[in-house]
DNA sequence: GTATAAAGGTTGTATATACAAGTATTGCAG
DNA sequence: CTGCAATACTTGTATATACAACCTTTATAC
């Protein structure tokens, strides 16, 4: 059998929520009705939504039934720049200042990042977050104008990309590089910081279905008294 | 029930592996082998096998059989200061040059990392890693003495603490903190870098089954292109 | 001895069934 | 309308079974 009756089951689901049939929170059919839906048996429907549940798509609740997962809860990696909820959970006000919103055209090494030829053309933004109104992170974001044509159309004031980028393109996987620098002097200046003060810098790029979606240079002020360039990871 | 059957089968299993009866690559009984000892189904010691293997702990290969995984397989997030293999990956050559080992009174900060009450007493070293010869990371650790009485006794220029203390106290856990700093003055000679580089610095906790083995502090210069600090995490 | 074939063991997939445990809904009594 | 009990539904645990796929060892033929 070249694939797996749980493994169809999978791709099946799979497919309703990246195409947007079902979106956060929504219902998944039970594990009954999946199985008479693709004539299996029960222990076998079990099995699909059983692996999707560990991979973090879905979200089970005996007696109530199985849902899909929001996507905050996929991979805590990708809560390093959901920057606004962190604030928040501080009990902090978080703002954001769109200081650009244009297309540009990339240069070799964010070519080799998004994965297309040099030259091409790409979205680009530069945010400032504030906390408290004290500048806190400076984000650069190259975004893939392919797969995401309305991207100039937002306000980043408003929302932030990362919100808007997982309601058009779900995120299915994501890489993240981490160095330490002297920012740029107009960066520095931007966070309101000295340019001796070293810095937390970023990169990730994350991807859909269809391809790399975005790459983020993410820079933060390094002293930890700040609160912005503090990053905790924790296996499992 | 308040244990279930494939529960206690898995905590059966760890504690071999934990306690060391079982080390790495040796093999698991099979499927049937924990059917028949726990008087349970061969689906259910399947499940112990299954999750055990999900988390990392075990490797399992069709018609071969299952065996305890290597430790550098548990968690990808442990690699980040595996840095003697790190360096080898690249071609290089990995040294180290042990510049302090003894018992030191830890100061509050770390005696909250530790877990231990401040003023208490704790085996520290510090060690310098050079790849090629060119200083490339300052590791500082500070080791709990009750858990690992014999750390004075070693010789950091011939192993890495990683490769002892997995021997000894094998890890079940470790968390990060990540921030971007200036290093101190004398560590700056150390590492050979000017005092207005930017490095990056990691503070990792490690835990063994019977509590914290480990506090390290790892500074290494964020310059890209010296290879040291430089850090990348993959989601899945 | 070597190469091949057979046999046995081990994990992987799949089914059918039973009961336990938890949630949501329904219906009834007050 | 409210409160409570009964009911239906859903997920969780567990068993017994069958066959497929793969690896290792053993036995056989040359």
């Amino acid at each position: 059998m070249v694939l797996t009756k749980f493994g169809i089951i999978k791709q099946f689901i799979l497919n309703k929520i990246e195409s947007g049939i079902w979106p956060q929170n929504a219902k998944v059919p039970s594990e009954n009705e999946l199985a008479e839906q693709f004539n299996v048996s029960r222990m076998t429907a079990r099995r699909a939504l059983q692996e999707l549940t560990e991979q973090g798509i879905l979200v089970r609740t005996q007696g109530a039934g199985t849902f899909v997962a929001t996507f905050k809860s996929q991979s805590s990696l990708l809560e390093i720049n959901n920057i606004a909820d962190e604030i928040s959970a501080r009990g902090h006000h978080h703002s954001a200042k769109q200081l650009i919103l244009n297309a540009v055209t990339v240069d070799d090494e964010i070519a080799i990042l998004l994965g297309c030829p040099s030259g091409s053309q790409s979205f680009y933004s530069e945010i400032l977050h504030l906390e408290n109104d004290i500048p806190i992170q400076f984000e650069q974001r190259y975004v893939n104008d392919k797969l995401v044509p309305t991207y100039l159309a937002q306000n980043f004031n408003e929302i932030t990309p990362h919100e808007f980028l997982s309601a058009v393109a779900p995120l299915t996987e994501a890489s993240h590089e981490i160095e330490a620098v002297l920012a740029p002097v107009e960066l520095c200046r931007h966070l309101a910081i000295e340019t001796h003060q070293p810095c937390l810098q970023v990169k990730r790029r994350t991807w859909a279905k269809q391809g790399v979606v975005s790459v983020t240079i993410l820079t933060s002020p390094g002293n930890k008294h700040r609160l912005g360039g503090h990053i905790v990871v924790s296996t499992n």
